[in-house]
DNA sequence: CGGACACTTGAATAGGGTCAAATTCTGTGG
DNA sequence: CCACAGAATTTGACCCTATTCAAGTGTCCG
């Protein structure tokens, strides 16, 4: 149970606001939000910045981490499109937010978000949409076994299934692919466990035939149903 | 890793709106909210119940915690006084809400509670500092050693202490006597670890002159500053 | 082709889990 | 106040899952 240490993966540093350094930028500022692009690998924020602004992801996933003294690092939460971070109490950011794909995403002032009730109320509805996931994600830390846990991510990578209103395979097919734009060490991380167990997992699930591994970052899913069952939630 | 049964202590069932079965009715109806009493050990709501209500806790410590089909359990959050549950993105509940002390709440119907800007936005507000503890929380669970959750958990029950902006020992004090009202099946449902841990870990803190254990219930830490360098957060 | 990096695999280890039994609390009734 | 029963907690012995440590094996890209 001990230390997890960061990625090696070296993450790029941030690229300030309208400094076209590259492929990221403000394209353009909006009454209300900034659109901002980020490449893969990007920070948004790190902890200890100052907590200025609230983040909306419009395409792209995030994740959020937090770090302990030595090393140890935890996913704390992975932001698709639609979802919200940047959330914080203090004055300052309490984690590290970065891009795991390339990703557009609109930014808002902390007070000027407050002010229109319309954005608010969008942003607030998401944030309970996430609260609730976190929810769901402590019983995958709390109570699950390494398979278990593997299982529950590839089903959260799959858009649509395995929710309250699951609407089944579509038709005949039951398969899925899915990119999962996290390397072994970032999945270890959000499922809290190593990279290694990360990897024997995946290829216990290969060998069994629950899934094919075309790239290390992409999955065929032969069949959903039988992924969820694994996940011990049903 | 495997089963965590149930609490094996049975929780009392819930008592319907304004029938004063005992200790606990409702006491009045506001304009927006209602007033509610739950005696230690009963159920506010339980999973599949229909998400109708949020609540905001005004004395006492509620816990929220979910069910695996195989019994497996995992408190998800604990909340205290000026804390908000019932959150659901689904027209039921998700899991269960009970009372841990004998505690006071006031409930909101959800639609209700969408039409009144100050309350949203007082329930929103709250939401968010829940938000934030639950990433902390899931560094706990993902990342720490059983004495660091003890530790965490520990801190967690003395107010004031180990933030952000803790202010440090108030002069020459600095000792805390805390009243876990846990069992330690549930302290090990919260901290995802076993009774049996559970106990060997505060065993160990007793034996180290950490804390002294004045019931099983009732903790006295000699040494807060001791304890907060335990949790591995600093 | 070769170096760097990510991933996989193997063997040994340890931290916490499991199972079982003893001990302490707590509440009740005499 | 004391005795008793049932529950909660503690403790002990052993075991298992996931971690740790250590090599490999791709794979990408200059």
């Amino acid at each position: 149970m001990k230390s997890d240490l960061a990625s090696q993966r070296e993450p790029l540093s941030t690229c300030p606001a309208g400094r076209a350094g590259g492929t990221f930028f403000v394209t353009r500022d909006e009454p209300l939000g900034r659109r901002q692009r980020f490449a893969a690998r990007m920070h948004v924020f790190s902890e200890g910045d100052p907590a200025q602004r609230i983040y909306e992801v419009v395409e792209g996933r995030v994740m959020l981490y937090k770090l302990l003294p030595d090393g140890r690092r935890q996913i704390v939460e992975l932001v698709d499109a639609g979802g919200v971070f940047g959330i914080s109490t203090l004055p300052i950011y309490d984690g590290f937010a970065e891009a795991l794909t390339a990703c557009r995403v609109v930014s808002y002032d902390r007070s000027a978000a407050g002010q229109s009730i319309e954005l608010w109320r969008r942003l607030t509805a998401r944030v309970q949409v996430q609260f609730c996931a976190l929810h769901a994600h402590a019983v995958v830390l709390g109570r699950k076994s390494a398979t278990e846990r593997m299982a529950s991510f590839v089903m959260q990578c799959i858009p649509g299934r395995g929710g309250y209103d699951c609407p089944g395979p579509r038709g005949t097919d039951n398969s899925a692919r899915i990119r999962l734009c996290m390397t072994r060490q970032e999945i270890a991380d959000y499922l809290c466990l190593t990279i290694e167990t990360v990897s024997r997992t995946l290829t216990a699930l290969r060998r069994r035939g629950v899934v094919s591994i075309e790239k290390p970052e992409q999955l065929c899913v032969k069949d959903v149903c039988r992924v969820c069952r694994l996940t011990g939630d049903r």
